[in-house]
DNA sequence: CGAACCATTGACCACCTTCAATGCGAGTGG
DNA sequence: CCACTCGCATTGAAGGTGGTCAATGGTTCG
């Protein structure tokens, strides 16, 4: 979910670094990340849960993890997925408030929050960094507020595959291929709809020759301007 | 919206003021946004809207504003509202993601983010302080989430209610009453529900004898755990 | 092959929306 | 001072989108 912070921060990083000299040059988030020890997990199991001091930022290098919270009855909100280059476990200082659940066995490299923040005291372009990774959290889940008060079922569907493709083509990946490494139900919990809802939406989405279902985690868009236009709001197909 | 974060940081900021000496004694957030130049607004003015160059962090001193983003056909999801204390103006570098508008006339204390950022650099409490303030933004915004998404509209419109309430307790005032500085459309909104609805759920808490209604801009609680047990998804009524 | 889990599809229904009318308070002009 | 208007809020009746309940199907793993 934070690649895109990731991304974006780069131009910013590598301004940083020419200016650093030294032996102590600051090293960017990108290279301490890469030393970082990696935590393996398999499917379904928690990276933290609501309540959890929060101990150190992450990143995802393979799998995905699924960022959700639940009322006291048991309902659940899923506020977003991280996938392989998001950034994971951002927050105030102290106790989680969110709870994290991998959706497949995955890796994650873990940085200790003592070094990143002593890190980003003496690099200021760290700091802008992880402030362009918190920010981009912000406006993605004020992007999903709007997406699930305001747009209807097959709307908040295609948003949500578009949002995807989008990711896609920015990593240099065919934007028309989706792989859904999440159930129906995560996928429900996200746009707060039920399974039942989030499966007709893609059969007739199907049915329009929008999209093609290989499986049922597979998704193949056939027609990208009629999904952007689903959308927009342009109509319930 | 932001004043739990302001609130939350003071002890950080002392503490940081403590450890600092000399005629280079870094400034915090609070000094610095009390000597800021003020902003006065009528009511319904933007503050910002959305592709705005991001110019200044402001301080609601007096009124209140709507944070809101809206679809090409002009639906409208309300984010959140700042009221007197809270910081507004976040997000990444570059362009607002939001629009920001005054339901009243307002006053805005307006520190220019070039300030801002040169300040965080010098001074490490401070950047802790606005990471604070946007950490707590983004908790803000899934807890939005989770409410539009999975509560009902009584369950919505009473955890609206307790969100101000416990505001007004954290700032020593009487957490029973709730003056409302936004209309019916504006809470509607915020909460992805109709005027109607909105207006439905106050007249049936009346009848309910769990509020009452001087005005309709002014909520009197009087039964505090029923609106609690409410919110918490204890049954509709 | 059977079990478990997930996805799909159908029928019915409920919550909230839509549409419409009325009320209410503030500001304005006769 | 009262009538008028405008904006906002309230209330009612009817309708639709998505939820609930239930059955079926498909895939994976033992």
């Amino acid at each position: 979910m934070l690649s895109e912070a990731l991304e974006s921060s780069w131009p910013v990083r590598f301004a940083g670094r020419s200016r650093e000299q030294g032996p102590d040059e600051p090293e960017s988030l990108e290279e301490r990340v890469a030393r970082a020890p990696v935590r393996t997990l398999e499917a379904k199991k928690h990276v933290f849960t609501e309540g959890d001091q929060r101990s150190h930022l992450y990143r995802v290098e393979t799998g995905a993890v699924c960022l959700y919270k639940v009322l006291p009855d048991g309902r659940r909100q899923v506020v977003g997925f991280a996938f392989p280059g998001d950034l994971l476990g951002f927050g105030p200082a102290g106790a989680h408030q969110l709870n994290a659940q991998t959706t497949r066995p995955s890796r994650l490299r873990c940085l200790p929050w003592r070094s990143v923040e002593r890190a980003a005291r003496q690099n200021p372009t760290l700091a802008v960094t992880l402030w362009e990774a918190i920010a981009q959290e912000l406006a993605v889940a004020h992007e999903l507020l709007l997406t699930n008060g305001q747009r209807t079922a097959t709307e908040r569907v295609a948003a949500f595959l578009l949002t995807i493709s989008r990711r896609n083509a920015r990593r240099g990946e065919d934007d028309s291929l989706i792989i859904l490494p999440m159930t129906r139900t995560d996928i429900g919990d996200l746009l707060a709809l039920t399974i039942e809802t989030v499966s007709r939406v893609f059969s007739s989405l199907r049915r329009e020759r929008i999209i093609d279902l290989a499986q049922s985690c597979e998704v193949r868009i056939r027609d990208m301007e009629s999904l952007e236009r689903l959308a927009k709001g342009g109509g319930d197909l």
